[in-house]
DNA sequence: ACAGATTAGTTCAAGAATGAACAATACGCA
DNA sequence: TGCGTATTGTTCATTCTTGAACTAATCTGT
């Protein structure tokens, strides 16, 4: 160990949300492992998630939502299309956009991975009361917000 | 918006969870933005952080730490030494196992990098009271923990 | 109407991360 | 002592993600 320096360890912001980081990236690890049944990586869990929420999405919404790149729904696409779990039908008013929807295939599958996810969220955030949980969403989702201005 | 199926969206801990997913993935990427000019990406920093909170740790301690493959570690490392910035050096008790230390400049890059960091976390977190922060600090403590039973 | 700027999606090459197979070393127990 | 098993770190092939350059379609202002 070594503190003999001004650390931000001892902030509270800083050591906390290093401690929210991990505990991410810890979820991220153990959903890929249990999605591993339904041969589902969790990126693809989030487009379809999102493609179910919001149908006749394009490309473009998509990719901000997901916080990803453009290109990186270009090349994760094809792959959820060739199993037929969505469709991409070009928009009449604008040829440039594809509309993405799913189709009953991927909303079946959808649910099955639902199944999963919500079983280990349900696990992990169990030590959270309603109150504390809605809280920590709200702060996160203004997080979302203030970054998207920067 | 499709809302007519059962679906976990009205469940707060999922929809919550969702919301700290994303936040983690926008203060990630907004890290990688601000450390640009320091030459660094997240996943270096992470290294540099938990060397000089650990000096001398093993590769396989600080893959374990970081949550990573140890095949990751390998292919971290020598960007970073070559830099300049950390040591490997064999143990003398057990010849399978390499001290990791950080330099002189590897500390010094760490000190800039830090000031970023906490910059930026410091404006995520602006909104958290000490004691929310500290709340949600222990209860994503315990998410790694509960998970690294599994 | 039309030239210039924007926007949607794709392609491609480069950079990370992963996991399985492997080499070298250490350990455990007869 | 010595044999079988563990563990550490590396290699390598594969997969994911990214950003820059590109094409096609649309919008804007005059």
């Amino acid at each position: 160990m070594n503190n003999t320096q001004d650390l931000p360890w001892d902030n509270p912001r800083f050591r906390n949300w290093v401690s929210v980081a991990r505990a991410c990236h810890a979820v991220e690890r153990a959903l890929g492992a249990a999605l591993q049944p339904l041969d589902l990586k969790p990126a693809q869990l989030d487009v379809l998630m999102n493609l179910h929420r919001h149908p006749g999405m394009s490309q473009h919404e998509l990719a901000r939502r997901l916080l990803v790149g453009r290109s990186n729904i270009t090349m994760l696409l094809p792959q959820l299309e060739s199993r037929g779990l969505l469709r991409r039908e070009g928009d009449e008013k604008d040829r440039r956009v594809l509309r993405l929807t799913l189709t009953e295939a991927g909303e079946a599958l959808l649910q099955e991975a639902l199944k999963v996810h919500t079983a280990l969220i349900e696990k992990v955030m169990a030590a959270f009361s309603p109150s504390e949980c809605d809280l920590v969403g709200e702060h996160m989702r203004r997080i979302v917000e203030v970054l998207k201005i920067d």
